[in-house]
DNA sequence: CGTTTATTTCAGTAATTACTGAAATTACCG
DNA sequence: CGGTAATTTCAGTAATTACTGAAATAAACG
């Protein structure tokens, strides 16, 4: 790892060793955390050099990241080759990671769990099992639904959501007017 | 894998599966899935029986969903073997998981951004990437807090939230009246 | 087109992670 | 205690995942 200043280096080096937790192997983290500090875009080689791994390495680290929607390319003029970089805003960085998390381990057991309601449902010996199974469903269901309210939020809404989520507790005490405006929309 | 209905097999394998995007390999994830839908506490040995696992792996794999707090283990009276189980209530069983994910996929990071944020401070050339450490720090930071006051709803607020979490984009429309209530808190 | 440059693929290998069975440790009982 | 049952540890091995370099493919240019 070339040209870095230390503590850049140990940011780069952190995602590297997160990057197993979070489900990407080290590679894709150091890529990842080096795209998102740079200042300009760069290209594939350009990260070679600086990361110290083999060019091939490169080319299916960014594969993955862009398959994550977490880097984007672009072509710079007078230049053919790929420039890769991280968008800017960080809360569009957290929404593209939610729903990518969701599609890969959330949306694959839901659909599971309620092919798996269907199938068992014919067995009262299993009543036990598909109360469980239910139960999870159920939550599952309203993690996703709740996820998507979230992702439809505007940039705006999502930044005093974040910003009142230490409210929560104050909202609910709302619940009474919540039910009214609830009622008024059913 | 013996004497289970193939539904429940189905979602045991599935669980599997799914362990390794979970971050747990396949077989603490299919313990888990047995312990879940089973109607008593099982022993180590019922499980390696049951999934035709070697009694060492069940262990460890018993072990690290210990580590997660997702298995408990209790004894039976005159019986001398542990036995375990999967808390009942599925809210309960989210805020754990909860609970544990920020403790090792987000806690460690805050941490180092921190500290990388405090040893680049006085370098200017840094001056972009400390930017967007600090963009990502002061987002995460907002994320844990929320996730804070989540963890500190009652079983029956988090309900209520969950069930109304699609009127989210209702609840801003009350912002308003959020900054008031904002106002007198500060 | 043919040439040059950039990127991707993929078979082979390295590194890591998961699993096993035997041995050690712990817990419990009379 | 001594003995037995249960559990854990751990070194060795298996399986999986990650990485490399060479070859193939694709893209851009004159």
């Amino acid at each position: 790892m070339k040209d870095l200043d230390p503590s850049i280096q140990a940011f780069i080096l952190h995602f590297g060793e997160m990057g197993s937790r979070w489900g990407i192997n080290r590679t894709v983290g150091q890529i990842y955390a080096l795209l998102y500090v740079a200042q300009e875009p760069m290209n594939a080689e350009q990260i070679t050099d600086r990361l110290d791994l083999s060019r091939s390495n490169v080319s299916m680290g960014l594969k993955e990241l862009q398959s994550w929607r977490l880097v984007q390319s672009q072509h710079l003029p007078g230049d053919r080759k790929d420039y890769f970089s991280t968008p800017d805003d960080v809360l569009d960085i957290a929404m593209t990671l939610l729903q990518e998390k969701r599609k890969r381990e959330l949306d694959p057991t839901l659909t599971l769990l309620r092919q798996t309601l269907i199938d068992s449902s014919a067995k009262p010996e299993l009543n036990h099992a598909q109360n469980r199974l239910k139960e999870m469903c159920d939550l599952m269901e309203q993690v996703s639904d709740w996820s998507d309210d979230l992702l439809k939020l505007s940039r705006s809404d999502l930044q005093l959501l974040l910003k009142f989520g230490n409210k929560v507790p104050r909202l609910l005490e709302m619940k009474d007017k919540l039910n009214i405006l609830t009622k008024k929309r059913s």
